[in-house]
DNA sequence: AGTTGGCAGTCGGGCGTAAAGAGTGCTAAC
DNA sequence: GTTAGCACTCTTTACGCCCGACTGCCAACT
């Protein structure tokens, strides 16, 4: 089923039209606006068979054309004029990296702020999961008398956010000695398969053992924990006529507040492209709520996943500046860390 | 101005049940459910009186009478009756805390996620600024060759979240050191106060002062930067009728998704009380929007404030129920970390 | 003096009708 | 293949109307 040029660009021309004003476009729009050369009755005749294939649809009779997700699909994939930004936009993504650093989970909360604040619509970032990294180091660092912190260092990911008790105070040293212990027997292993093996060999580590089987399930739980979601601008979405409706608004923000929702939906599908776009419909149960769109990328640097961050709104989005918007963002984001 | 003891009883009835049925009451209403035992013309003096009196409103001339802000505030400091959480809820709440430990964010992000699912409101949750505490120990953990994590250690709080990177490479032994020199120099005082100091002398460490420079930048960093704001079903505002309107919600949204806004009206007054609440009133420009109301608590543990949880939703709010969950949370929390 | 029943007055919400407006589909002619 | 024209459909808005829900006030009662 190839469409003919002119039935492309009359496409091309209702989707950039709807997604400009969120109004059905009519014939008689598209003549007026964008293709003086031929009259509203034969463009009518063209919409007429883009619904018959599947690409429009009418809310009711006399109205004019809305595009489906199929649209959108073809619209993103082929027929859309790619953006680029302005050197302001580029250079205020820069200055962001530049000035800032850390680990990932602070790149990514900045991804994620300046993508909002350049696209306008919510977005979204989860650090890849590096659970099936190779444990480089473990540390335990004391913080009181009777607490420490467990390290994790793997090659992209530093784990910091797990501590364990002791019954009684425990010395430096000890902590120290279990530490580079610890390093010694788990690195090089993956914090998954720690999880899945039973450790009775440690028991002969007498007066150790006790802090081994703590620090284990320190790492068990980094295994099954989920991965923090970030997100800005979550009432972003209200911009849009279309969220005018209080039920889509709920629909839209429980989805969008899930943490385990949001983790599937950005969960890349494995396939090496670099921008994924998922359009939400009825069938497609991806976890996309009907009427919106997610797109969406994930970085890398040095061959390692570090994230995937993107952008959540109305299936009448603005894809050229988001795609270009994500596209950059990756961009500089791998340069500067592949760099170090 | 001193209110009749029936004057108390009618507008404890109206602010009741304007709470539970979200519709503007009327006289006939409080005779039919509540007073039987007069006719509806005396109890619309009575409504006329306090209306006079400022503490209830008429949306219009034959509407039914609605609490102003002035009543909220009456009704939770005198007329309402104090409500007990059920055997199921408390040792729910007694069983989260018990089962996780952690730092004290962890534990703010947990309590908020509790107050939010027992009285069905955003919760909100901020840890108490440590940046005024005294510095106990500070630790450079070596991560990756030229890059090592900045951990300071303060009688309540753990610092973790910055980073420093290094021109080159810098052996183990050379940070453990450093450690040692930042410990010794810096423990006693507040971050507060580093940051505000300038540390000249520290040019005689000759080999370590680029080190001691970096962590300076840190700990001003961390006196600087925002406290977390920990929030969880920001959603649940849309289960109330009054939030039917979308820009209300605009307004809701935007609010609760600014981390300075909400730290701003969480911040605690140095009042000694332990459940505050604030409503939302056009004069009042406390950030709290209209119609909203917040009701917050602040949380200690050996005398060491640890941060401010609270609720936020519509002033038709169950505070009956909110107070008596801040209340509980607030208890066991502060038990089982004074005990440890 | 406080309370009550009754009644007039006000306002919002729901409903049907009417008219206007926007678009389409179809057809006959070019 | 394209076009102009026309009939048809459906939405939106407005208007008028009535009903129901309250209140406020007043005169009568306890």
């Amino acid at each position: 089923m190839k469409l003919s040029e002119r039935k492309k660009k009359i496409l091309q021309i209702v989707v950039d039209d709807y997604i400009e004003t969120a109004v059905p476009v009519s014939s008689k729009n598209i003549t007026d606006k964008y293709m003086k050369d031929v009259s509203s009755a034969t463009v009518r005749s063209e919409l007429s068979a883009l619904e018959e294939l599947g690409y429009l649809t009418q809310l009711h009779t006399s109205s004019g054309r809305v595009p489906s997700p199929e649209a959108y699909k073809l619209y993103v994939s082929e027929l859309m004029v790619k953006d680029k930004l302005s050197v302001k936009e580029l250079n205020y993504i820069k200055k962001i990296f530049t000035e800032k650093s850390g680990d990932i989970e602070y790149v990514i909360k900045n991804a994620v702020k300046i993508i909002s604040e350049l696209t306008d619509y919510t977005s979204i970032g989860v650090p890849a999961a590096g659970t099936d990294e190779k444990i480089e180091i473990i540390k335990l660092v004391k913080i009181k008398p009777d607490a420490a912190l467990v390290l994790i260092v793997t090659q992209s990911r530093l784990y910091k956010d797990n501590y364990i008790n002791f019954p009684e105070s425990v010395s430096e040293e000890r902590i120290n000695n279990a530490s580079d212990m610890l390093t010694k027997i788990f690195a090089g292993k993956t914090m998954v398969e720690v999880a899945e093996t039973s450790f009775d060999a440690l028991a002969q580590f007498e007066e150790y053992k006790e802090i081994f089987y703590k620090v284990i399930d320190a790492l068990k739980e980094y295994a099954v924990r989920n991965e923090n979601v970030f997100m800005e601008g979550e009432e972003k979405i209200l911009n849009h006529p279309e969220y005018a409706d209080v039920d889509r608004i709920k629909n839209f923000l429980s989805v969008v507040s899930s943490n385990d929702k949001m983790v599937n939906i950005l969960h890349d599908d494995g396939r090496d492209i670099s921008i994924s776009v998922k359009i939400g419909s009825e069938e497609n149960a991806d976890g996309v709520p009907e009427g919106c769109s997610v797109v969406s990328a994930t970085y890398s640097a040095n061959g390692q996943k570090l994230g995937t961050y993107g952008v959540i709104g109305p299936s009448r989005m603005d894809y050229q500046k988001v795609v270009a918007v994500l596209e950059n963002v990756g961009k500089i984001l791998e340069n500067i860390l592949s760099n170090k």
